[in-house]
DNA sequence: CGTGCTTTTGAAAATCATCAAGTATAGTGG
DNA sequence: CCACTATACTTGATGATTTTCAAAAGCACG
């Protein structure tokens, strides 16, 4: 074991994960990630070259541009994903959680920034290791097809969002799909600022603020704090982001 | 052989395409294709389940929400990949040439609906042959994931043009990498009218003929016809859509 | 030479952005 | 415990880009 891998050992067992001999193995993104392609007995394969680390809130991990040397799992905690224009214009391409993966990217460069909205915990493999272990193990490599596919559905679902809906569709669409991720029970906790919103959706913050209030005033969600919502009227919620109402 | 795919041979034959035994050997795209992933010997394995069809210009092959039963190949041609809202608001999310596969989407029904812009020739797999000779070449999963990879860059880079980008903006990133694409000698050809354009773009048939009309007086681009650019100041025009000029 | 379609151009309207305060909220140090 | 600061969020007034509505011009086709 390389010492780097120590040091992120210890690390990891300071943030209060257990390890036996097997770290994959007691994973809790395992089985929501594509390491599960990995059978229980080779997963010390993938022990080995993963390379576990946490980041914390604010950190860039990937740099768009930079040479995309390593593939990087997260195994938890929440990133935003973004691209810039040279003025300082953001894109968010999306926010990324436990068991996606990131830097698939073919190219020799990474075509996004990745930053963490809260504390993260990365899985990072070097390409050529990541390379050779899916020479070895072809389902991974059907998982990783398979997962690709699913983020080619919602980016073109995200392009209908940014070319074609009004700022009241796109908060309505937001609002239901992060619901339909994240299930913290009644309320709907927003992990990210109005920025990140405004920014996700092509909009800007003061339009995202003003579109909340209004949607509130009309009683389709509440808004306790700033970072809750509650979803009151899920039908014309639903209506509103299919483009189906005023 | 079945009697569908001798009509398609057929057919095939009467557009001016000669063929051995092996159709897939001669197939122009092959080379530009995930289907070069196939070893020369083992390309009539690729024939039996691969189905090729002419579809003419308007004729639209997939169909967004059909159960998804097949993928395609697009050997010729040029369609419009599109995605509607009931009220009939459309976001084109991309147009495909011959290279390019279509229904990769792993969930059971497909996610846009594609349209021959001009002559289109298909290779069709069902879901289940494609299976089958995916987990006998694991080297073709792995162009498909290359592909679905570069796609996902590309849309990625689509959204920050629809969410950050100006009207001027989009139309010289469009430009630029129509012009990078399409190698038709000195003038660059649009395929689509500018009603496509303007849907790809997340704008107005409109705005995109003012925005055209404008960058043509500034003399950045010249039209000698409306489906036809050149471009003449390629320096200002890249500054433009890269968001550093006026 | 109409007929229908695409494209261009003009004027008015609307949505969303920008500029500008003002209000919460959390954290810091006295 | 209370200012004090920094940051996020909200709200208001104004403005600009883009859309909408409308019509004319250009082209292909029968």
């Amino acid at each position: 074991m390389k010492a780097t891998e120590q040091k992120a050992r210890a690390e990891d067992q300071r943030a209060g994960h257990a390890h036996d001999l097997d770290p994959c193995a007691s994973c809790d993104a395992r089985t929501i990630s594509v390491c599960n392609a990995i059978p229980d007995r080779d997963l010390s394969r993938l022990a080995d070259i993963a390379h576990e680390t946490m980041i914390e809130t604010g950190r860039t991990f990937i740099t768009e541009g930079d040479h995309a040397d390593y593939f990087y799992n997260i195994t938890a905690g929440t990133a935003r994903l973004y691209k810039l224009l040279p003025d300082g214009r953001r894109q968010i391409t999306g926010f990324a959680h436990a068991g996606d993966f990131l830097g698939l990217a073919i190219s020799t460069a990474y075509a996004f920034s990745a930053e963490a909205i809260e504390p993260v915990r990365i899985c990072r493999f070097s390409r050529q290791d990541l390379r050779r272990l899916l020479d070895d193990f072809p389902e991974m490599e059907k998982r990783l097809l398979d997962a690709a596919s699913n983020e080619l559905v919602a980016a073109q679902e995200q392009m209908l969002l940014l070319g074609r809906k009004t700022a009241r569709e796109r908060l309505a669409s937001f609002l239901l799909r992060q619901d339909r991720n994240d299930q913290d029970g009644p309320h709907l906790y927003l992990r990210m600022t109005r920025s990140d919103i405004a920014d996700y959706l092509g909009l800007t913050i003061e339009t995202v603020s003003r579109t909340f209030t209004r949607l509130r005033k009309e009683g389709l969600i509440d808004i306790p704090e700033p970072s809750m919502i509650n979803i009151q009227n899920r039908a014309a919620l639903t209506q509103l982001a299919e483009g189906l109402a005023g």
